[in-house]
RNA sequence: GCGGGCGUGGCGGAAUUGGCAGACGCGCCGGACUCAAAAUCCGGUUCCCCUUAAAGGAGUGUCGGUUCGACCCCGACCGCCCGCACCA
């Protein structure tokens, strides 16, 4: 008697049964008795309160690993959490007047409750929230532990700074200059504010990216161009006349082969020099100012014409005392990488013949390119930036260009003038928030002795309830009473340091706290030197410089702090990134978007069907709020099931690449569904004795080969195929 | 500008990595069932030629190359997508 697949029924009975017989509790390293295991992650969500399409597609393909190796028979950890500190509590604070904890825990059991009809092999006895005490306590304690392995320092650093809202802005909330909510033109201020030695990894950060041979190419060579390692040499021009204590001015190349062609030297706008300059010269003064108000948006540096001035200084070629240059101020020098300043060989660098031409700085090539004629080549407005022959370069002339960066580094060490050195592009981590919804940073401001770790028994440093978001600002900062201590050393009054840690800190060990999330201590080493390296993790490409990077660093400071056992450092054996669920976009004739529930589709087009009208079809595009293009998983579960979801968002198109979610398909994936259960009720009960002959040989041939592609297709994350 | 990826039917995409191009799904066409429709089931579906079938021809962005053999390898070009972007 054939039935249908008829989805209330069935998924229920087995999630029940799932539950039942807790088959997805991860066994403890003793308990698994040489089990294999395998540890298998996706990137936890922030608690927005509604589960969106790509959520079902992220979940699904860990699920999937997940369910095929417990079938497999290892020991599975497929835990889950919440990212639930961060600035959408704060903002529906003070917009819905509710506490940011309130908001945060009531969207995160709304989220478990749209999680659970998706019948996914989570273990949530091993749940983690980075809002809770329980989370955020032991990441005090590893703070502290980094401050006292010199891991993490405070600095003066530039920010972006709303002055409307009183507060600090990460770059991505700086649009056009202006502050995202507030619009007000945002500030370039100096703070204090603590930073992670991230770069003291710099070099094993890249050089480790070739054991991670599980990780897309893609990934390796952005993190590879973030970290931005350039060999070559930092050395000396001294000033013809000291300008107050300033004598000579560094410069950092990964060209010094270059060093006769120099035309100029050239300094950022805020360089000790600039500005000491500035102090006596109304034009350079100007010149800081308008740098300053370009501000630090890239999209507008990238535009900006060169611009320059005189700083009226001269300074000697290293190699040739009697020979002076120019030393101008520039508006394409940055002050964050390097030395702040460089010399300027415009035969042989694009950025320097534009700023030479410009303010007619005379300057010759040195750098004869292969099969070039001495006699007729010139550089005029093109510069050569390849490989060649040295020539009009004294004792280099005749090298290589590789040979003359060695004789140039050896010739200007043997001067005094300078040495070879390794410059990357990355930066230390700066973590500080003026914020109220994230992780305290537990440290205490003394007016006697200076900044003061909070003790560990007076660990963990709470938020307070009450927060006030009346007026902008950190509502920390200006709580009555939470910030006013008694210094842990003196005894004398104090107050507590009102930043926040930057969210990416609590998202940089999670992975580790799976391991046992009840531990006393942060991580407990014993389970997690089981558990780790997470076998597989599972999530969107947007995160992987800061995340990954921001984890990979955390692994090997909490290794070398003594609080986590993992030689290698790397905390994700295997990385898989997917692709987003896009939706075609619908407007109306009116110009508005409208949801995908909205229209109707007739006659070969496609209309509202509140008024009839015709409406514009748009390209598919990631699904957002914004554009409406959204399709409700809690709707399509309850219309279809759990299967029929999981099933689409996975054998649509490969994993990797974006999925279009259409009705279309949802149906197909219906049929299909029921296709596979007419199959099963129709199949003869299993008879597993000789087959020799006939159909049933070429049926168990057939289920062989199935079983094959199928396998190999899960392991190579080829669902689709699969 | 630099780095990476992609380009195959009406559509999403397969092709066991150099060996029958177009698996599977969507859509479409035809049929069965039905009074009828929906659902379901069966068959067909790269294009061209052909009433149909058979037979034939063309075909993986374009042009060229290597090879007995190329979607796959090499070179040049065109187009699209992603990341970084004045990094000295």
């Amino acid at each position: 008697m054939a039935t249908r697949y008829n989805p209330k029924e069935t998924e229920p009975k087995w999630r029940e049964a799932w539950d039942r017989a807790q088959v997805f509790r991860a066994k403890s390293s003793k308990e698994a008795k040489g089990m294999p295991k395998a540890y298998v992650l996706e990137m936890f969500p922030y608690p927005s309160g509604r589960l969106h399409m790509g959520h079902v597609r992220n979940y699904a393909m860990g699920d999937v690993v997940a369910r095929y190796r417990l079938a497999n028979g290892y020991n599975v950890l497929h835990p889950m959490g919440w990212d639930a500190f961060g600035l959408p509590a704060e903002n529906a604070a003070i917009e819905k007047k509710a506490q940011p904890r309130t908001w945060t825990l009531q969207n995160i059991q709304a989220m478990k409750d749209q999680f659970a009809p998706l019948g996914l092999t989570f273990d949530w006895s091993r749940e983690v929230t980075t809002c809770e005490p329980s989370y955020y306590a032991h990441q005090q304690k590893i703070f502290l532990k980094f401050l006292e392995h010199d891991l993490v320092y405070r600095r003066s650093a530039k920010v972006n700074w709303d002055p409307v809202e009183n507060t600090v802005l990460a770059n991505e909330q700086v649009v056009d200059g202006k502050g995202w909510r507030s619009g007000a033109t945002v500030e370039s201020r100096e703070l204090e504010q603590w930073f992670f030695r991230i770069t003291k990894y710099g070099d094993d950060l890249l050089e480790a990216l070739n054991t991670l041979d599980r990780w897309p190419e893609k990934v390796r060579i952005m993190q590879a161009n973030w970290i931005g390692k350039s060999q070559g040499a930092r050395f000396r021009w001294q000033l013809t006349r000291p300008v107050g204590a300033i004598k000579d001015i560094e410069v950092f190349s990964t060209r010094p082969d270059t060093l006769f062609g120099a035309a100029f030297v050239a300094l950022a706008a805020d360089h000790p020099l600039t500005k000491e300059i500035a102090k006596t010269n109304q034009a350079v003064a100007k010149f800081i100012a308008d740098a300053a108000k370009h501000g630090t948006s890239e999209a507008d540096i990238e535009k900006a014409e060169k611009v320059g001035v005189d700083l009226g200084l001269k300074v000697k070629h290293p190699f040739d005392p009697n020979w002076e240059l120019p030393v101008w101020a520039a508006n394409f020098v940055l002050s964050t990488y390097g030395t702040g300043a460089i010399f300027g060989s415009p035969a042989g660098d694009e950025r320097d013949i534009e700023f030479a031409n410009k303010y007619a700085l005379p300057f010759k090539p040195v750098v004869l390119p292969p099969g070039a004629d001495v006699t007729t080549y010139a550089v005029t407005t093109e510069a050569y930036t390849g490989e060649g022959t040295i020539y009009n370069s004294e004792f280099l002339n005749g090298l290589s260009t590789k040979d003359a960066i060695t004789a140039a580094i050896k010739e200007l060490v043997k001067r005094g003038a300078g040495e070879a050195t390794t410059q990357y592009r990355l930066r230390d981590w700066g973590v500080s928030r003026q914020r109220y919804w994230g992780c305290p940073i537990p440290v205490i401001r003394c007016p006697k002795c200076g900044v003061v770790p909070v003790p560990e028994k007076d660990l963990p440093v709470l938020l307070p309830d009450n927060a006030d978001f009346s007026e902008p600002g950190n509502p920390l900062a200006r709580h009555p009473t939470w910030k006013h201590v008694n210094c842990p050393t003196c005894g004398g009054a104090a107050t507590r340091e009102t930043d926040t840690m930057d969210t990416f800190v609590d998202s940089s060990w999670y992975f580790a706290r799976f391991a046992n999330p009840d531990a006393k201590e942060p991580i407990d080493k014993t389970e997690a030197a089981y558990w780790l390296p997470v076998d597989q993790y599972i999530g969107g490409v947007e995160h992987a410089v800061l995340h990954l990077l921001y984890s990979r660093f955390f692994s090997r400071a909490l290794r070398d702090t003594g609080l986590l056992d993992l030689p290698s450092g790397e905390p994700f054996s295997g990385l898989f990134t997917q692709g987003m669920v896009t939706h075609e976009t619908y407007k109306s004739a009116s110009g508005a978007w409208l949801l995908p529930e909205e229209i109707e589709r007739r006659d070969g087009g496609a209309f509202e069907i509140s008024t009839g009208k015709p409406i514009a079809v748009g390209n598919a595009e990631k699904m957002s709020k914004s554009k409406k293009n959204v399709v409700d998983p809690v709707q399509i579960i309850n219309d279809y099931g759990a299967d029929v979801a999981r099933w689409f968002v996975l054998s649509d198109s490969p994993p990797e690449r974006d999925v279009e979610w259409t009705q279309a398909g949802v149906e197909g994936a219906w049929r299909f569904v029921q296709k596979v259960w007419a199959i099963a009720e129709a199949a003869p009960s299993a008879d597993d004795g000789p087959v020799t002959s006939g159909d049933a040989l070429e049926l168990r041939r057939m289920a062989h080969k199935v079983i094959r592609n199928v396998t190999l297709g899960i392991e190579q994350f080829r669902f689709n195929t699969a």
